[in-house]
This record gives C-alpha cells, structure tokens and sequence, in this order.
DNA sequence: ATTCGTCCCCGTTTTACATCA
DNA sequence: CATGATGTAAAACGGGGACGA
C-alpha cells in the first residue's frame, strides 16, 4: 500500500499541524498524539462539489480525485475515502429500498394466494352443486390453480431474498400491506455498485434512487 | 507462473452531533 | 436547564480479492 500509506501519512501530517478541518481545530490531544484518529467534517461546499461530481461519476479515477481534491484543497486520499463512503451509502439506501419494496410485495403476494385459496376451497360443481374435485374443475378453476402454484413459487423466491437483507424469513415479518412502493428508481449516473472500470468485484448491478423512507426502528 | 502496485468493496473503529429521559 | 445514555451519520482505516503490468 504504498501510495495509500504515503498519503494518509501526508494527510496525518498537515492535519496534525493545521487540523484542515477547521471545525475542530481548537481541539487538543495532549497525549496519544500518534494513536489518535484525526476526525473532521468536511466543509458544506467540499461535500456539495463531490456530490455534483458523483452524480455524473461515482467512480473517479486517480487523476480526477487528485483534481478535485486540489480544487476543493482536500488530500487526495480524503477524496478517495468520501467516494468510498458515498458508494457504500448509496448502496445501503438501495438495498434497504429493495428490501422494503420487497415485503410489499410479498405481502400482497400473500393475500392474493389465500383469495385464491379461498375460491379454490368454495368451488361447486356447476351441473350437480357437490364440491368440485381435479377432475371437474373448470379452466377458469384450473388456471386459478396454476396461478396459485405461480404465486407460491413467487412467494417462495421472494422470501428468500429478502431474508437476506433481513436475515431471516419473510414469513416472520408483520408488514402493514399498504400502497405498494414504486419499482427502485434509476439514479441514471452509471454502474457505480460494480465499478465504472474494470477493476471492480463482486456483481452488484443495482441501480439507486434518492429519498429513501426511513425504515422504522 | 509469480510478484508488485493499485484499485475497490466490505466491515469496523472513531468521532461528532442529535435526541431523549 | 444541565447531564448522561443512546443512536446515528460521517470520516478514516484495515483486510482481502481482483486486475494489469
């Protein structure tokens, strides 16, 4: 880690000296001088150029963050770290979105199974008035049972993704069934969860939107 | 094939600040 | 009003995998 030692150790360096943050900068640490976290805030603007800047690409390469940071006079490595941050935020927003639409969308999932359910269960032979078995059910009735082997599947597959957001299964979760959440919006700035170079792991090819509702404690 | 440098993501720590009893 | 406990967001950090030279 060459690069990212000498920076920090260059970032360690001048904030120790002028505490850049300028918030904190009446604050003293008489001693663990060497142990001691230097903490701060970035200015409004700092924060308001680099969320312009991420809009448009939230992956910036070495150049472009070295020409923020001497535009904003930040330390490169502080304009890595922000970026850093920001991806993993944004990310966070998103999976709880998703997870959010995802109960939703199980819990209706799961009232339409028992109004299947219910229907199935009251079917009467048209012609004779007893209980239809398989071997009368109407097509209407057919269909709704393939609907209903659909939806279970669907409830299944649903369930467990959600249970690993949530960490454990849906069919746990009490969840007001209410207006059902729009679909994830795109945020339209790009791949940023995978990376916009090729340099990226993993697989996230989620998209993000702004304004999440916060999520209940 | 191996090494090196750099990147990124992920998880964690540390700090500041807000809220509440 | 002061104060301590608690929660949360932000900044910084470390580890480890991926990738190109």
């Amino acid at each position: 880690m060459s690069e990212g030692d000498q920076l920090r150790r260059i970032a360690d360096e001048e904030m120790e000296t002028n505490n850049s943050g300028g918030e904190n900068a009446e604050m003293n640490y008489p001693e663990n001088q060497n142990k001691r976290k230097r903490y701060h805030r970035h200015m409004p603007e700092q924060i308001q150029a680099m969320e312009q800047f991420f809009r448009d690409c939230p992956h910036p390469d070495t150049k472009q963050r070295n020409e923020l940071s001497q535009e904003l006079g930040m330390d490169p490595i502080q304009v890595k770290f922000w970026f850093q941050n920001k991806r993993t935020q944004m990310k966070t927003k998103h999976d709880r979105q998703e997870n959010a639409y995802l109960r939703v969308e199980n819990e209706n999932l799961k009232a339409e199974n028992m109004r299947y359910r219910e229907v199935l269960g009251n079917a009467s032979c048209p012609a004779c008035g007893r209980m239809a078995s398989i071997g009368d059910v109407s097509l209407d009735d057919r269909h709704l049972r393939m609907e209903n082997a659909r939806l279970r599947e669907e409830i299944e597959r649903i369930s467990a993704a959600a249970s690993r957001y949530v960490g454990k299964p849906l069919t746990n979760l009490a969840v007001a069934p209410s207006a059902s959440v729009p679909r994830s919006t795109s945020l339209g700035c790009g791949p940023f969860f995978k990376g916009s170079t090729s340099k990226a792991k993993g697989s996230n090819d989620e998209e993000d939107s702004d304004d999440e509702p916060k999520t209940a404690p």
